[in-house]
DNA sequence: CATGAATGAGATTTCATTCAT
DNA sequence: TATGAATGAAATCTCATTCAT
């Protein structure tokens, strides 16, 4: 059971978050966050030093709660194609809900430009879930050339930057898109754009060439 | 020559896009915007309704700025493959000033967020510089399938999702570089990624299979 | 035939009484003004020295406008009895217009209280116009008096007093009425409690005694 | 004991009461307010919505201060005459001060034209006062009338009318005044007034025909 | 004399933050 | 540790006035 100060704090990031995807950061109001989040300003500020350091808590968040790959990623005895399948999976399935809350990373932006500590810390945890996404493609992609199942030419980096640059900019598109989005830019296109990639990769003459990959299927759930 | 007037404008727009860019947005001051442009506050407000017009006009006119395409680009004389290696060229030259005025543009979504005109002025603007960039990267795709200089399977739309995804998502990391930024996030990275992409679509039996195709070549600029 | 620069004053004069009556002196905006006297604000600079200016000459201007005694009233051949009730229906003649822009007065009562000459400027013209009624009042109720058709001990400076604060206090609570005013603050109104008064000061015994005073009758029109 | 705050927001009436009372309503600085208020601004607007609501609420709350009625007003068991007569004194004893501060209400005419919710509030409650006094005042003629003190041929509506329309104007003209006022514009003129008007109210036959009606008599304060 | 774009002092108002209780 | 009334610095925006044309 979390120590009663820890549903407090999570109670104020939930609000913030609320409030500022409803509003903007500049617009939301410390006391509307406080009100929401059932305390008081002074408790507020007991737990975050201020408006600038609650907004960076709560992208941080944000993240934390979005970002979970599903098990088959990480497990190296499966067939590499089957696990870029599930990485591909795991970020159409978070994909709806970070879209919604990008404007608030966004927001995050100018509030750091002027303090170099608040940056750091938005930086560098970004930096390292990125870099957490980069080395497990890297991995899978540098198995599955070393199996034989992906093409032996394959530039590991390029293609690496790639896939993580068709989510970002789909993930960015999506904040254009009103009541009825393309489906582009949807979980549906997340699958679409990078099921696209994968096939680039594999090699045309194994067992599996003319199969299509289909990141939905059973396995990549394993 | 411009009536005085624009060239007041202008230069408004220049020192909102100046100040914002250093400080952002919400830290941004009419006062300073206004000194730096060279006219005093009133005029500021007689050219822009208020800080929130001022900053959806600067967006947009940044965009204006430097979205610039190469002649080779529009010009369907040229081999297809040509063209789209002018098209990537042209959005690696603006890459990194619009990266650097990216900012701006991410604090506007939260200012329109309670706004639904400015939301439709901003949104309604930046869909259409994406429709122009798709419209025209999908007729060279279509072009070159016809001359069969690229792959006849190509999913047109899939493969222009894709390149703008690319380059929105390049665009979008290369804000959280700092200093010494990660070359992937560069001009050079954008020429990179997108060449692989070109890759991807070529024939790999015409006469040029084996050519490298190299976005920097002259042809490109004619 | 005036000079076309009078013209252009009372052009100014008429647009500044119709915006303060519409929006007040505070509200009311320099460029609002002269836009409807179809003049630059600089001409307006040109006629009046300011906005405060500009506000005391309209109160006056209107006050001319509107203060306008019937012939009878000066006519000392006639029954002071008549002459009474001439001046009454002269006062309830101009009242609705006056009632409708006592709001200007008002607010120049504010405008005045930091600005001595203002303040003389418009305090002496306003106690003139009052004094010439007094000395009216006075000199008509002393022949009535003389005449015998007025009772001899009425308290000539007292019923005087009473006569224009009864005319004064009727305007100031029409101010108060809306879109139905009570019919006592109205033009009628006026004739109904200065009539009352006039009964008051009838001597009950003349050939008249019995006669109403009726303050519409032809004569008073002489 | 009030609570405090009753306090802190009666020091912010009488602040604001006095600045505007001095410098008028447009001059007046919600920071000098504040600051002779004692408090801060901050304090000020969570008291007050705005500077226009904080006029309103002055001008009532000096109407409450000034407003007082002598208890011999009220109590139907003395003679009506008494009753007309400390009625009279009740109005003279406080009308310097209303006089001095019927500016306020002045410039609360223009404030609430643009505002008719301010302007239900003002008028409403400025007619609710006059309502009551119409309502005394008719409510002692007739009983004056019936016990035979009174003229029985006096039209109540009107005589009432007149009295707060004496009353009124004398108020409206005191405002026209400056150091040295013409005495029939002061607590003694309100006397001297409303004393005429109620000797043509009398019954000349009664056994206090010749007494002259002293409306600074002991009895009246009973 | 007329114009109206430009001016800029100064107003109201907001809201993150504090601190006595 | 929690509270929320009080704070006051600092922001945006207005509009009477000016003056080059």
């Amino acid at each position: 059971m979390p120590p009663r100060s820890d549903l407090k704090r999570q109670r104020i990031l939930t609000a913030a978050r609320d409030v500022c995807a409803e509003s903007g950061y500049e617009a939301a109001r410390m006391d509307e966050i406080a009100h929401r989040a059932g305390v008081s300003k002074g408790t507020l500020y007991n737990f975050f030093a201020g408006k600038e350091a609650l907004l960076i808590a709560t992208v941080l968040s944000t993240y934390q709660d979005y970002i979970v790959l599903l098990p088959g990623v990480e497990n190296d005895t499966l067939d590499p194609r089957d696990r870029l399948a599930a990485l591909a999976e795991s970020l159409a399935t978070g994909f709806e809900a970070i879209a919604q809350h990008l404007l608030l990373t966004h927001q995050a932006w100018s509030v750091v430009l002027n303090s170099p500590a608040a940056r750091q810390e938005l930086l560098g945890t970004l930096r390292s879930i990125y870099s957490g996404y980069t080395e497990t493609l890297q991995s899978i992609l540098a198995a599955g050339i070393e199996r034989g199942v992906l093409r032996p030419d394959i530039d590991i980096s390029v293609v690496a930057t790639n896939w993580l640059a068709i989510y970002d900019g789909l993930l960015y598109r999506a904040g254009f898109e009103e009541d009825e989005p393309d489906p582009a830019y949807t979980a549906a296109g997340v699958r679409t754009s990078l099921g696209w990639l994968i096939q680039q990769l594999l090699v045309t003459d194994t067992a599996r060439a003319d199969e299509k990959i289909d990141i939905d299927k059973e396995s990549v759930r394993t």
